[in-house]
DNA sequence: TAAATAAAAGACTTTTAAGTCTTTTATTTA
DNA sequence: TAAATAAAAGACTTAAAAGTCTTTTATTTA
């Protein structure tokens, strides 16, 4: 088990590929996001209606059409895709799943655990859509296998 | 979802509910484990079934029989019963789900998600199964709700 | 040694996550 | 405006995780 969903690890992948396509000006076919990104095609086509009903990602249908990422959504934060599709336990949740997390009453991971979960909320506050679209047109970053 | 699975999580909780009660100079029964721990007793007794195996935890049977922790192993590390029920993905595996984590061909995430893991890797190790025993038996530290 | 106790074993069910398939709707272009 | 294209919607299936139940085995104590 990972620290996100495998739903949420392919949204990922998934919104960074098309950002790159963006980047590069082109609009994008769930054909081609799912080979590039190593995901099974209709799971992903669910996905990515979940990501444009949240206004992560944006779509047009029709001859030409495919997915694409607005100006406005470049600079949103990995942190709006992960509570999209996993919710906000991940931010706030106890280590040893005690249905409430609190400095008063806490579990025996308690210190060290919220330092863990700072970081990767630091991490997905601090990361945009766009942030690596130009290493990944270089090649040097990978988004499957 | 949280870092560990659930049923990892009920088993943390059970082994330092039963090193409390060992220390304690008690052996425990499911019931009493399960009770104090917050846990359904069936899926509890398939979880001790298995750290019992991975010789985490023992146990004898009959009359004033119960779960036990031995001398040799409270000093292990919280990381033993992790990786003996959820594997060891945790400590190894790619953020954004690629099937191997390396430095060569990293995703996007890698730099940040290493640090990450590397701390969850740590608290891990270095927590032992025994190390909040008086605490517990204080009452400073919660198992349940 | 019989009765009581408590874990081990394994088959079983339920729930949730993951994945597939078919039909509909919107858009473009010939 | 018809044909082609591509996403949206929703019903459906499969696999894995979570949870339950029943029977067996080991141990103690009266
Ligand atoms: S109470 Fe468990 S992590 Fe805060
Ligand atoms: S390659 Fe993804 S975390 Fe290392």
């Amino acid at each position: 088990m990972g620290v996100f969903s495998k739903t949420c690890e392919y949204a990922i992948r998934a919104v960074f590929y098309i950002s790159q396509r963006t980047h590069e000006g082109y609009k994008t076919g769930i054909k081609e996001i799912a080979s590039n990104i190593d995901s099974p095609e209709p799971f992903l086509a669910k996905i990515l209606q979940k990501l444009a009903k949240a206004g992560i990602v944006q779509s047009v249908k029709g001859p030409n059409g495919g997915f694409y990422i607005d100006i406005a959504s470049f600079d949103r934060p990995l942190s709006d895709i992960v509570e999209a599709i996993d919710g906000a336990e991940i931010f706030t949740g106890c280590a040893m799943g005690l249905s409430f997390c609190s400095e008063v009453n806490p579990c025996p991971l308690h210190n060290d655990f919220k330092e863990v979960r700072n970081r990767i909320t630091e991490m997905l506050h601090r990361t945009s859509i766009s942030q690596f679209d130009e290493e990944l047109i270089r090649g040097q970053l990978s988004l499957n296998k």
